[in-house]
DNA sequence: GGAAAATGGAACGCTAGCGTAACGATCTTC
DNA sequence: GAAGATCGTTACGCTAGCGTTCCATTTTCC
């Protein structure tokens, strides 16, 4: 039996975590970024840029960019594909775990706090 | 008895629901955008640039330039104050409510879809 | 009534994001 | 091996975001 919430209680969970991460974390990602960020972790790689673009659906220098500024926040790392030297693949990083980790903790903390 | 998410369902809800709203949204809000958003549409009004710059832990000018941005796209409106004519009150829209009515459901939709 | 405080916004210089178009490097194909 | 396709990035001109500082308007407090 899936997890069923009502409008208000998934606004409420959005609105609580955002809130709270906004209050926490001086990193404003944009829903672009965390998209992209979220994707890198939670599916399995190998992940490349041209394929980011495609899956979110938009064009390659919006991941460019997205790779240099999360890149730069140490949550993301890039690295050459040797055996095709056209691609880059894009690595997890211990930066980004810990990020997505206290993410994941914030939204559950919101989940729990729900009015049922 | 509260909602109770495990750590992956709820990264895994974040996901699903970022990425559907950038692949079917043109708009890219940030996440202080988006806190600033479901806050208007989500507490009792009123509400004002003051408190809503106390309540996201930012400054002035970042309200200000949300609200000019988010006034353009329809999602919010602004109104002076009669009783205290230095104040503004922040307006909800139709434009705001329908926005948030679709991220709802969105996040619905990725609730139910959840492994459990 | 006049000084002080409070509010939202504008100005400034800067950084980061955008889409489009082009680029060098690398692989594929014939 | 030359021609074409593919990959990620860079360049360009532009818009929107940032923090800090300052300002006009309005209210409050003696």
């Amino acid at each position: 039996m899936p997890i069923e919430l009502t409008a208000s209680q998934a606004l409420g969970l959005w609105h609580g975590a955002a809130l709270d991460q906004v209050r926490h974390d001086d990193r404003d990602l944009t829903l672009r970024q965390m998209a992209i960020l979220l994707h890198i972790y939670l599916v399995p790689p190998p992940h490349t840029v041209r394929g980011l673009a495609a899956t979110l659906d938009v064009t390659k220098p919006v991941i460019t960019r997205a790779l240099d500024t999360m890149g730069e926040m140490g949550l993301v790392d890039r690295v050459r594909d040797d055996a095709d030297r056209r691609n880059v693949i894009i690595k997890r990083t211990v930066g980004g775990a810990l990020y997505l980790e206290k993410l994941g903790d914030l939204i559950r903390d919101q989940a729990r706090r729900l009015p049922i």
